[in-house]
DNA sequence: TGCCTTATTTCACGGCCTGATCTAACATGA
DNA sequence: TCATGTTAGATCAGGCCGTGAAATAAGGCA
């Protein structure tokens, strides 16, 4: 209830540090002129802040921007190679693991399958650290100059130094992949679900940019969403919040794969839908399966199109957002060639008010955003100014 | 995306100020020696700042504690007298204009009848006006010594400097309350939606105390949620946040006051349950048939606890809670007879992570903390420590 | 080449928090 | 009664911080 606030002279000038650092990161390459407007600090303060940035080598000059008739102002812009983060996806079928720069340009690339029914744990904690070993030696880069390793899986993450992982489709109950991996690898963990990593993704690089409350949802062969609340993921007392797919929308109604009934993921996710239109759910197709439902017009899609309405409706009363942005492989093929209509359901079914402030669109980043989102999570802890414990942060390990 | 923090070192002293009578305020009279240990401030900087607040009459001493061989500590407390705040509750049959002290203590109090469908605006701000002077007059306050006016109403309220308010049962449509009221005093104005003012009541003196991550919800002849994250109460991006009634808990299900089908509200709120039950909704005696209800155990309250069951599944799966307050006056008499029940409902319909993070109570404040709640706007204006804006914040006006 | 314009740095100043030290206020026991 | 021990609170010097004003840098233009 009580929120402690900053306390020494000395806080203020991490304070303004990571002020000024998230500013470059985000605004691009900006001179020091302009970082005072923008960040509301004084000209002096930004050029002794960023003097030290620079000593640090934490950012670097980029460059001169001509003017008419004065000094040329100098650009600044954080240093992308000054670490590097890694991003991991776990996933159903695969483990991704990605190495970036501080600019989110992808410097190498480890992809590991995983048969349907097989995800071992230690499987996978081979895979993570293989693949970490792997994109290290590929992009010629010291674990020195590592970050931290962020990773993205299914199910409930709950924070904590084991961060246990309870995901009903891989048969983990309460896996501590956190301290598993921490066996193997010294460089900073964090561990986080999947479609918060690609919200957060989307946030920062996609359809969300700029977005201060927005709620991402990921329509694949589950469901899940990522809410953002002030510009930072929410997570919640345990950080299992935002999981939208089992919302109940119809008490009573079809049974989910979870066991419960009347889930919103039985009626919207990709392998509901297939089912509900009598086919069986053949991994290999199913994508150009749902594209041909939506193509043709199938009445199953349009069942499914009024219950994603009620479901996006609960958010958008509930939440109040400013945007909506609709991701996953199946959200984007139903999105694609529905909007208008998905619009209009939620219309239906949501307030006027908090309809009218929401804008539904849909995803930019693919379906392959969720090892670039879990290597956010790294970045995330590094703008906030490194030993910037908040309860915010998901479990860094 | 991004969220500036302090710049100056003058808005430290500023931050300190605020975090010293936040903890007075909450964790009562207290020495200036527990205070260094509960905010981290060194002793030196609670005798300054501590030192200041008593200059300004802010704090007052509030006696000693001997102790045993040793200088005694003085005992520190927010001046209850600094200033006053009044709280209004716009209900559907009262106007109710309270004066409080800072310690919350009632020091007047006006009530006006509403008649039913006559809830004319201009009738409306009249009474809130008259109110304001009447509790002022009883109460013998100057009214340069009240912080501020906190008003809770139903219905959706845009913040903005109009208080734009939509509320279905009022048959208000963008009715600026805000301007209306200023035009008839100078007083600062909080205006917020009555189950939000209702929920930061039970947040601050009920069954929400120190609850960080907390729902409470609002049960009446409608329906109502306040949203509790971070210690803070949620308001999205149009401070619309919270709409939980009108929710969709059945797709196509059965028609809701609201001219949408299947809103929770259509099977949880008072009004339904009784029409429900095939009576009529008599305003005069509701209380008691729900109650004589609940007792027989009659079939349509079992339905409506499977109903509340999901509704609250819902939200905790979504925010994952770490406690839930069921309140409002028909909450109250089904919580009270049902509550294992209604628990078991919530276990039915939530994961299981979530749902055991969450402890579900009932509210400790009963109906007529509305206009406390709504005082409470005005004096957390006051402890964040005056002029402190934030978006976070209700419409001051 | 000298003046004008704009960006950045330097500098003196007033604030702030902190650890160390000092003073206040009480209990105890000889 | 009075010295001693103990704890609470106040004071002080020191080290940082951000700011406005003034100084300096770096270009365009005539």
């Amino acid at each position: 209830m009580v929120r402690p606030e900053r306390r020494t002279v000395r806080d203020l000038r991490r304070g303004n540090r990571a002020v000024l650092l998230r500013t470059l990161y985000f605004a691009g390459p900006t001179s020091r002129h302009e970082l005072s407007g923008l960040t509301g600090l004084s000209a002096a303060s930004v050029s002794n802040v960023t003097g030290d940035l620079i000593a640090d080598h934490v950012i670097v000059e980029a460059g001169l921007v001509e003017s008419d008739g004065g000094r040329p102002r100098v650009l600044l812009r954080v240093n992308p190679t000054f670490g590097y983060v890694i991003g991991v996806d776990v996933g159903e079928t695969h483990v991704h693991v990605e190495l970036f720069d501080l600019d989110m340009k992808e410097r190498a690339k480890a992809e590991y399958a995983l048969l349907p029914g097989r995800h071992d744990v230690d499987l996978v904690v081979r895979h993570i650290l293989a693949g970490i070993d792997a994109v290290l030696a590929a992009g010629g880069t010291d674990q020195a100059h590592v970050l931290g390793v962020g990773i993205g899986v299914p199910g409930i993450v709950e924070s904590g130094t084991d961060a246990l992982i309870h995901a009903h489709t891989f048969g983990w109950d309460a896996v501590p992949l956190g301290a598993l991996l921490r066996a193997g690898t010294s460089l900073p963990l964090y561990v986080d679900n999947g479609a918060k990593t690609m919200g957060q993704a989307e946030l920062w690089f996609g359809a969300g940019r700029g977005a201060r409350h927005a709620i991402v949802v990921l329509l694949g062969s589950g469901v899940g969403a990522s809410i953002i609340t002030d510009g930072l993921t929410y997570r919640g007392a345990n950080s299992s919040a935002g999981e939208w797919g089992h919302t109940k929308i119809a008490v009573g109604g079809r049974a989910c794969r979870c066991g419960a009934r009347g889930c919103l993921e039985a009626y919207i996710g990709a392998e509901s839908i297939l089912e509900r239109a009598g086919l069986s759910a053949e991994m290999a197709h199913e994508q150009a399966t749902l594209a041909e439902l939506v193509r043709t017009g199938a009445p199953v899609i349009e069942e499914t199109i009024d219950y994603l309405g009620a479901g996006l409706a609960n958010l958008i009363n509930l939440f109040n957002p400013e945007r909506i942005v609709i991701g996953g492989w199946a959200g984007l093929i139903l999105g694609r060639h529905e909007l208008p209509r998905i619009k209009k359901a939620v219309a239906a079914n949501s307030l006027s008010q908090p309809y009218e402030t929401a804008s539904i669109v849909l995803g930019r980043l693919g379906p392959d955003a969720v090892a670039l989102g879990a290597a956010t999570l790294v970045v995330e802890e590094f703008l906030l100014g490194k030993g910037f414990s908040s309860s915010e942060q998901p479990a860094a390990i």
